[in-house]
DNA sequence: ATGGTTGAGGATCAA
């Protein structure tokens, strides 16, 4: 059988009706055959029946799409051409009811491919469990991750996208020394993130941009010239098994979104596969 | 050491 282009996308797109005009952006210059979003901070009602005002039919092409979101915070949601089933299985992370993570299987022919989408708590501001509650749920929650995934190693055939709120590597953040004690970067988040990653995936970006070189996706909003201070990190993620590993064709990280007018402090990450 | 900015929603809270 012919193997297929799957191009995976992931943005943490923070209020996905306020950048609405920048989501058709990111499809155009990324032409990703999922998208995977995080922050849409819209609730299930409210999510927009048309994504692509004045735009083609069956949403500008992306005809399967499904989401779950709540009031203020959080969401996910996931926009594809290729049709998929949603895994309503999936756990209640924390058991918090709290729209962080999705999963589906993407009917790709050559067989199944399942996909995660997650958006891991951010964690506030004190790295410390026993004084910071969203600390706490930060590292409970990428605790079971990574019993879940554990239970179900060794899998194939699956990708793990998202914003995993976590910079693990030395040059996934613009100073190493100054941000050890800050959250995304402590050890205690590193360390379990690296154990959440062993249970069966292998970093996907980090397979084209060697580790040596500093590589980031997030610029914070409080930066008067975010690209002259480039004080970034690598806070999202494209995850696959070890098997797709031979599969995996390239990736871009779209760093240019970063300057677009009212444009979310996270850029787009994709990431292509021949599957 | 501190402050810096943005979004949701309508006061702060979260990031």
């Amino acid at each position: 059988m012919a193997l297929m282009r799957v191009r995976v996308a992931t943005w943490n797109i923070n209020s996905l009706r306020l950048r609405l005009p920048l989501l058709e952006k990111v499809l155009a210059e990324l032409d990703p055959d999922v998208l995977c979003l995080q922050e849409t901070k819209v609730p299930d009602p409210l999510f927009p029946a048309d994504l692509f005002p004045g735009r083609a039919a069956e949403h500008h092409g992306y005809a399967h799409v499904a989401y779950r979101g709540m009031k203020g915070y959080n969401g996910v949601a996931i926009l594809s051409r290729i049709p998929f089933t949603v895994d309503e299985a999936a756990p209640d992370w924390c058991a918090k009811g709290d729209c962080r993570h999705m999963a589906v299987s993407l009917a790709v022919p050559s067989g199944p491919v399942a996909l995660h989408n997650f958006y891991v708590p951010a964690g506030g501001d004190e790295p410390d469990p026993a004084i910071n509650p969203k600390f706490a749920h930060k590292l409970a929650f990428v605790e079971e991750a990574t019993a879940y995934f554990a239970a179900q190693s060794p899998f194939t055939r699956t990708v793990l996208v998202g914003d995993l709120n976590i910079a693990p590597l030395e040059h996934d953040v613009w100073s190493h020394k100054q941000l050890l004690n800050v959250v995304s970067h402590t050890p205690p988040e590193t360390t379990r993130m690296r154990q959440w990653l062993e249970t069966g995936f292998v970093d996907a970006i980090r397979h084209f941009v060697p580790s040596d070189r500093k590589h980031y996706t997030w610029w914070s909003y409080r930066n008067r010239d975010w690209r002259a201070s480039d004080r970034g990190r690598r806070l999202d993620h494209v995850w696959v098994s070890p098997d797709l590993v031979s599969s995996l064709q390239g990736h871009t990280t779209l760093k240019e979104a970063r300057d677009w007018e009212r444009t979310s402090d996270h850029v787009p990450v994709s990431v292509t596969l021949s599957l």
